[in-house]
DNA sequence: TCCTAAGCGAGACGGTACGTCTTGTCTTCCA
DNA sequence: TGGAAGACAAGACGTACCGTCTCGCTTAGGA
């Protein structure tokens, strides 16, 4: 059955469907979600889910998928072009406008739904990780270009793959806070946030003006 | 039904019982692990399980308890510990000896199974939810407590809301990779890394040489 | 669920169903008959059980209605025919031929299964408790027409009412008899005998000679 | 565990618990009752019950058989008595004051719970065959000394077995209607009127006359 | 215009797990 | 020692879903 072969009843009912299974989720939580309260929201026959996916979690996946897959691509996209843009700036500054991280809170902020679903673990441990991969590949790729260019000869104090990683959690973590509180911030200040957390450390956070933090230091 | 009147039989019980379920959790997954299983597994009647919990979630939640009593316990004593001590200290020089980082990690290394189990959000969202809040929580007493002592009249920079949650999303992303992972640090050093990014941030760790950047920002 | 939007399927499991459940109450007694005995000798899944039956005395009912109303409606048939054809004979010359009672015992023998389980009570008390409103209602028509066309203006010495149970009661306690002897005489016989020592009296059973009995009288 | 081992404590006990199966027989029918509705009722331990009897179905038996001995013996002597009165007596006129019909319906009334329970067949099959038994059996005495009487070389036109068979169904018969009926008619009455129906047939009964039935005859 | 393949609804069916109920055994502790 | 309390195993119960299947209906696009 290709994706070319459905048409356009097909595809509707589809779309149902995920629709549908979204609703029920954010309703009950995806354990609760049973086949025929998915088919009785779309008005269709049990029959008729079978017809299209072999599972809960195989909607589940394939609803998800699309949107992963934006994520995971644009990310792609956005990560070439800061490798070229950013290669020649300090990294002290980093890219406020373009910026992946930016991105995600957008991104998160416009699926906001789909991401609660995924990053509360509904269901889908699996897509969990998937996202988290995406961000500490991602996180890898970034470090380990930065890190050639500083210190060619010198090995990094912390292990790349640690920094990845503490990256991705973060990030994801931030972001599960932040849709769980009803997004009390617009996506640009989270990110800007974010990296100010992230790059310059809680220190700093704390102690606002560097000024203090260099006197006391001296 | 006290506690106290539970007899030596019906503790022997429960503690079969839990067992079996998180040896069966590791094996297949929360969601695979049928009622049966458990008590097959635990060479009891599977009317006896009805006898001591309500559920699979039940028995999950009430041997989860637990284990996350005593870290609320300790990490709030280790609190309390270090807001004495180091009040005088500059703030710069994370405690190393009895950080309630530290002591997070050989927690979640003494109790691997449990922690492999909680993270991964099997079945229970809600222990997940609290670990995180117990997390944030601390985080939040001990900024605050932090930002005081430094800038009584300056807002930070960051809401410490943010910040706490942010730093409580960070460790469990660090617990979270790094026993999926196998533990490939020891404890000690998770935690020294977790704090060296917390704190001074990621530039300082991808330029490891503090001289680097503080030539570059002077 | 009319009967009528029942396919052959359902019919035929339904069939199934109810003769699994005679042969094993034969077998074990009604009490130790298990649903899943029931669909294992069916060949059916416990669950189709409950697409079709409420309970296993639902199915008992079901399956046993519709002997239950053959026969009653067969008896109102005969009774309506003895009631224009006897009218005219002498009531001391019982029908041979086509009597109720011949019936009554002729069916009994062509479904002689099911009428042991209903005589011995299995499980059910109320249809027994039919059969016998059947005979008794029957026996009570019969009486009270017989009773008008000879002594319209004498009360019965003993009330209709009791005559109409003595008679269900007896047939039942035959029937009951003859079956659980393994139906030692043929139908005809028992109909014979059962009318002559109803109608006519053990008196005159004792003592076979008629001769002697009215020359007692007389 | 010898009954003469019982002592007084033991012997309350068991009466609490027959009386507590008697009373919730009666109210929600034999099959519905739970050895521990019948402890609780009984105000006593589960264990308790199982001290004493094996079964639901053994205590029912032990708290019949009292009833059912006493029936049986009095019966017994009483069919002696008759044998040797009525002898000598035409048997056109039963005996009507000692009879043992009269006594069974008298006996039925005094114990009319315990019947009730019996001939419902509630849980006892065997208790419902054991009374009928004891009913056939006398009636067979009674009937094979009364044909030796009268006619020593006929063979009777209906075998003995039969009409022992039904005069028992026609005696339980009689006394599951009269006693589900609420004993409408005093035990006088019915036995005067069953002995009437029993041995001169029901033609007698409805033309209560004689000479009326005779003159047809003739 | 028909006809024909696909989408779809209805619902029987086998199967697995659930949580409940009752039974009968056993052990411990009390009066 | 009789009885109370209650843990336990065993197993049937009726329910809830699941995934498969068969049977018909409808409906839209190609002959």
């Amino acid at each position: 059955m290709t994706d070319k072969s459905l048409d356009r009843r097909a595809r509707r009912t589809r779309k149902l469907l995920s629709e549908a299974l979204f609703a029920l989720i954010l309703e009950k939580g995806y354990d609760a979600v049973t086949i025929e309260d998915i088919t009785r929201r779309a008005d269709l026959g049990r029959t008729t889910f079978y017809l299209h996916y072999r599972d809960k979690e195989d909607l589940l996946l394939q609803s998800i998928e699309e949107t992963a897959d934006e994520l995971a691509s644009r990310v792609a996209h956005l990560y070439e072009e800061i490798s070229q843009t950013e290669m020649n700036q300090p990294p002290s500054e980093p890219s406020a406008s373009a910026s992946p991280v930016l991105f995600v809170f957008q991104h998160a902020a416009e699926n906001a739904d789909i991401y609660r679903i995924i990053l509360r673990g509904e269901g889908a441990y699996q897509v969990m990780h998937r996202i988290r991969e995406i961000a500490s590949r991602y996180a890898m790729g970034f470090l380990s270009a930065r890190f050639k260019e500083n210190n060619a000869n010198n090995a990094p104090s912390i292990p790349l793959e640690v920094i990845a990683n503490f990256f991705a959690g973060s990030l994801l973590g931030m972001l599960t806070w932040w849709l769980e509180s009803g997004m009390p911030y617009p996506p640009a200040e989270m990110a800007h946030m974010f990296r100010q957390m992230t790059f310059l450390g809680l220190q700093q956070a704390v102690q606002p003006l560097s000024e203090a933090r260099l006197g006391k230091k001296g």
